[in-house]
RNA sequence: CGGGGAGUGGCGCAGUCUGGUAGCGCACCCGGCUGGGGGCCGGGCGGUCGCAGGUUCAAAUCCUGUCUCCCCGACCA
């Protein structure tokens, strides 16, 4: 039993002036989490205990699905960095040693765990294996913000499963989604896995698990069946209007820009332009990619399909092609590439002369979807919505990526050497944490789901020598039944102890006054919709009833 | 990195434009009243005004530099 008079629980009646999420604010307030520089927090009693509840969940289905816990350094030589070619990170805090050595901190660990798997694995008979640490990260974030959604130092489970070949990667995989499923699942989170970028780690798939909330960095679209990161999403777009027939050749349209212009000027739907995006790529040079006036390009979905890496065009190049910033189209000589979402037909395009636009039918080129998808959009015929969400966990096939530069290899039945074929795994408990927060606060604070709350119940005593003796004694028969319980027996009035209590958030909070001696029974209510548990509980020999009653709850 | 904002007691803020030796609410300490939703009265403690230079008889206030934090964007294995 705590009791809340020797607790280290520094509870604010007004959130930190600069707090704008959810969870930062009741973070700060309930006395979870105090901050010591930008992105640097420390998690103080009562908000370590929901961390390490998030963490034990974690550990338990990971050691469930047979990974093995280790504990890997955060500081490690920078030259395993410089061999996978990651050492150029803009993300990974970099120093020195007395002696002048390079060394890293470590922002996630494949390079270590890999190392380990070539040092030890020979046979195929050592594999497979996965390992999982719960460990500091650390990341030299360019924008650290909201609390604890977005840091530079947080701890992270990651995992790393190890294989023969592509099909044991991919069982790992599994194995890994399944045991994510039971996590998110037991913290009590609203939760959903999407498709997510695989970027230029070889293409072979990856999840991410979302949360969705207000404070959410992600954007998620969302149909019946479907879920992905805009980042990586399609849809069949909305159709738009044809271009009418008064709009014919070659236009004079001085000023009009920008499609907002344009489509103003001539009184047609934005979809009835076509958008120009000049970008460079070192194998093709200069393209011009074109997407629905109304739509926008995805950055992330071209470079995934044009399987390089893209910068936009400079005004030289623009020239150099005779295209004319504003008024760009389809021209001779530069290649072209539209979006899967151009249907035929007759659209504005740039004439490549200040001031002029022109009516083309849709000209040939390669046709690849890249734009970003929106609202509306339909998936399966169903209208996808998009929706804020943060990225609690992701799970990730690396194939051969870090055991081919760390020479992680072992001998197959036939004595061939192979490579190990590796997957990581990720989840931060911190942000499940704060999702928790996000998805079910109320005016008043906090409302745990029970997996997560720092203890189970909450026993209020009003007044200071009948009432606190009988919450004491209730208190113990609770904690007998198996409870958690923190004791508020600080000598304050009863609506300053109410307050606090709501703000942190205890599941179930049960209050004994001068009505409970008087009744026998103690008021019980339910944090989450602050509901009034008919009758409360018997003061004496009331543990299991308070068992049950707090079993019953979300 | 671009744009915007802010650093004054533990928290939230005023004072800065117009220079004159720092104030309010909450919290905290003491005493009293009160006692089921942040109550009341009285008395207190607590601040090198982010830091460093400069201007001035005098700087929280003006000037220069610098550090830190927040928000939007870019970025984010």
């Amino acid at each position: 039993m705590h009791r809340q008079s020797q607790l280290f629980l520094p509870t604010e009646r007004q959130p930190p002036a600069d707090a704008e999420a959810v969870s930062h604010k009741l973070m700060v307030r309930a006395g979870l989490i105090r901050q010591i520089g930008s992105g640097i927090w420390s998690w103080l009693p009562a908000g370590w205990r929901v961390h390490q509840k998030a963490a034990q969940i974690v550990r338990e289905e990971m050691d469930r699905i047979g990974a093995q816990e280790v504990m890997m350094p955060v500081l490690v030589p920078a030259e395993l960095w410089k061999r996978t070619g990651r050492y150029e990170s803009e993300e990974l805090f970099k120093l020195k040693d007395r002696k002048g050595a390079d060394l890293v901190l470590s922002m996630t660990n494949e390079e270590t765990v890999t190392t380990h798997a070539a040092q030890i694995v020979r046979s195929y008979r050592d594999l497979p294996f996965s390992l999982y640490h719960i460990q500091v990260k650390e990341r030299d974030e360019p924008r650290p913000r909201a609390g604890v959604l977005r840091t530079r130092e947080f701890i992270m489970k990651d995992s790393y499963s190890f294989d023969r070949d592509q099909a044991g990667m991919e069982a790992s995989y599994e194995a890994h989604a399944r045991a994510y499923d039971r996590i998110f699942d037991r913290c009590g989170l609203e939760w959903y896995a999407v498709e997510s970028d695989v970027g230029m780690m070889g293409g072979v798939g990856a999840h991410e698990y979302m949360a969705p909330c207000a404070a959410g960095e992600n954007e998620v679209a969302l149909a019946p069946g479907y879920a992905a990161n805009v980042e990586v999403a399609s849809a069949e777009p909305q159709p738009v209007p044809p271009l009418p027939d008064r709009i014919q050749g070659e236009l004079h349209t001085p000023g009009a820009s920008t499609i907002e212009a344009l489509a103003e000027a001539l009184d047609v739907h934005p979809g009835c332009l076509l958008k120009a995006f000049p970008v460079v790529t070192e194998s093709r040079g200069l393209i011009l990619v074109m997407v629905r006036g109304d739509h926008r390009v995805n950055d992330v979905k071209l470079q995934n399909a044009l399987r390089e890496r893209f910068r936009p065009a400079h005004d030289d190049e623009l020239a150099e092609h005779g295209l004319v910033g504003g008024y760009m189209g389809p021209k001779d000589g530069v290649e072209l590439i539209l979006d899967a979402a151009i249907a035929p037909g007759r659209y504005v395009v740039g004439a490549n002369r200040p001031d002029h636009h022109v009516v083309i039918d849709v000209p040939e080129g390669e046709r690849l979807d890249v734009r970003t998808v929106v609202e509306g959009d339909t998936v399966n015929g169903h209208p996808i919505r998009i929706e804020p969400a943060i990225e609690v966990g992701n799970i990730f096939k690396l194939g051969t990526r870090y055991s081919e530069p760390l020479n992680a290899t072992y001998l197959d039945e036939n004595g061939q050497e192979r490579h190990i074929w590796m997957g990581c795994y990720g989840i931060g408990p911190a942000r499940i944490v704060a999702a928790a927060i996000e998805q079910y606060a109320d005016e008043h604070g906090i409302t745990w789901p029970r997996a997560l709350a720092p203890w189970d119940v909450h026993v209020v005593a009003l007044g200071k020598e009948a009432e606190l003796k009988a919450a004491e004694a209730l208190a113990e028969e609770v904690e007998a039944a198996g409870l958690a319980v923190l004791l508020d027996d600080r000598p304050l009035r009863p609506g300053e102890k109410f307050a606090d209590a709501e703000l942190l958030g205890c599941p179930l909070r049960l209050t004994v006054g001068r009505r409970a001696l008087e009744s026998g029974r103690a008021e019980a209510q339910i944090r989450r919709g602050r509901v009034d548990h008919e009758g409360g509980v018997p003061l004496r020999g009331g543990g299991s009833a308070v068992r049950e009653l707090w079993e019953s709850l979300p």
